[in-house]
DNA sequence: TTGTTGATTTCGCAA
DNA sequence: TTGCGAAGTCAACAA
């Protein structure tokens, strides 16, 4: 990884146009050609960027300011023009390759842990099967309670409007389905924006709440369910 | 901005948990308090980091291999804690303030584009207003056609099935509304996914292709509307 | 290759 | 502060 603080000036040209005056800003060159362009603020996101694949061609300008101006390209056109007017920093660095990450607690264990216990949604029910297919997507579970009726689950880490609409789709395909309707329908997630609740329960949705350290370690029944 | 390489290991524990094994990565440590690390590869998106405001507080370990423990903690109490166990390089930066980023060709200019030039959309077409208010949120354009009758307008940059759920609430909404209804629905956008607009077609909604360059040098009429 | 969905999404605007 | 919608969203995964 190349590291450089410069004094320089950026015009994107691609998915839309963007430029950045002149000013002093970090540049970071990795080893897959990806470019990114922070300022000592905001957030992770770089003011500018190019993404993987792209290459850089660099020309140098004999001009009153200007030094060097890096071009660099990816397939689709997309340009990102550096114009670098005066380098107070660089050097090189050889990272090597990065083991990755390891996570825990997304969606996806979210949505193992409450497979494994669809007991806590109530007393007697059992799991139909995870990623139930349907023609516009999967349902995330498909349960029966304990008088055998059909019960869908969306579940969500944020339970917000779209996850709502998402699960209303899915309730309103599976009923036409004569072996399983009439199907109840589940919203649950460890956070319901408050709008998403009124518009599920308006649509005689359950909201249930989940609490991940407690599904994670229920073994033992101490299960907050809101 | 202070720039380190060095050989650590990471954790983050907060809205969910996340390990790095060691390796050699760049930590960046803004002027706002927010850090970055980031490996060779990948993208734009660091490996770990912590948003703006938080805190660092750095402790010295005298154990054999671990120099130094940073723990970085924003306000909703969660950390990202880097254990450096070698610093391979070090410098700080004074960058300043960033005039920051001009941008054009998003979907606000879109939607002043199309209200300026609503008659692409049919002939006699009139504007009401743009961003018409409604109780779950404003409408893009409310249009009228040249018979007088009312139409909701929704534009994105890239239509999805989201964009038509939501055009179709807002006209489920304003057709309660004696003064405007019948209200009919336009889905607009530059470009459209088949899916969207199966859905949209289905429910009696216009799919309409906006040609972004064409609206803005529109004086001439030469617009590809699909 | 295309499409769909999740994300420690982030970011910006408006109420 | 909160909520909502856009993003050069990115990225993982399935069809």
């Amino acid at each position: 990884m190349r590291i450089l603080v410069a004094r320089c000036t950026v015009d994107y040209v691609g998915r839309l146009t963007a430029h950045l005056p002149e000013s002093t800003r970090v540049i970071m060159l990795k080893a897959d050609g990806s470019v990114l362009i922070h300022s000592d603020g905001g957030s992770y996101k770089p003011l500018n960027w190019m993404s993987p694949p792209c290459v850089t061609r660099i020309a140098v300008s004999e001009g009153e300011d200007t030094v060097e101006v890096w071009t660099v390209e990816n397939k689709a056109g997309e340009q990102l023009v550096i114009s670098v007017h005066e380098v107070l920093h660089a050097s090189d660095h050889d990272l090597g390759v990065d083991p990755g990450l390891v996570k825990d607690g997304v969606e996806a264990h979210l949505q193992k842990l409450l497979a494994m216990h669809v007991q806590v949604l109530g007393e007697g029910w059992s799991l139909v099967r995870r990623e139930y297919p349907t023609a516009i997507g999967p349902v995330d579970l498909l349960c029966r309670d304990a008088g055998g009726r059909a019960v869908a689950v969306e579940i969500k880490r944020r339970g917000e409007i779209d996850g709502v609409e998402q699960l209303t789709r899915y309730l309103e395909l599976l009923n036409r389905d004569p072996l399983l309707a009439p199907v109840q329908g589940i919203f649950a997630a460890q956070e319901i924006k408050p709008q998403a609740r009124v518009l599920a329960e308006d649509r005689g949705i359950r909201c249930v709440v989940l609490d991940y350290d407690a599904l994670k370690g229920s073994d033992d029944p101490g299960l907050r369910l809101f």
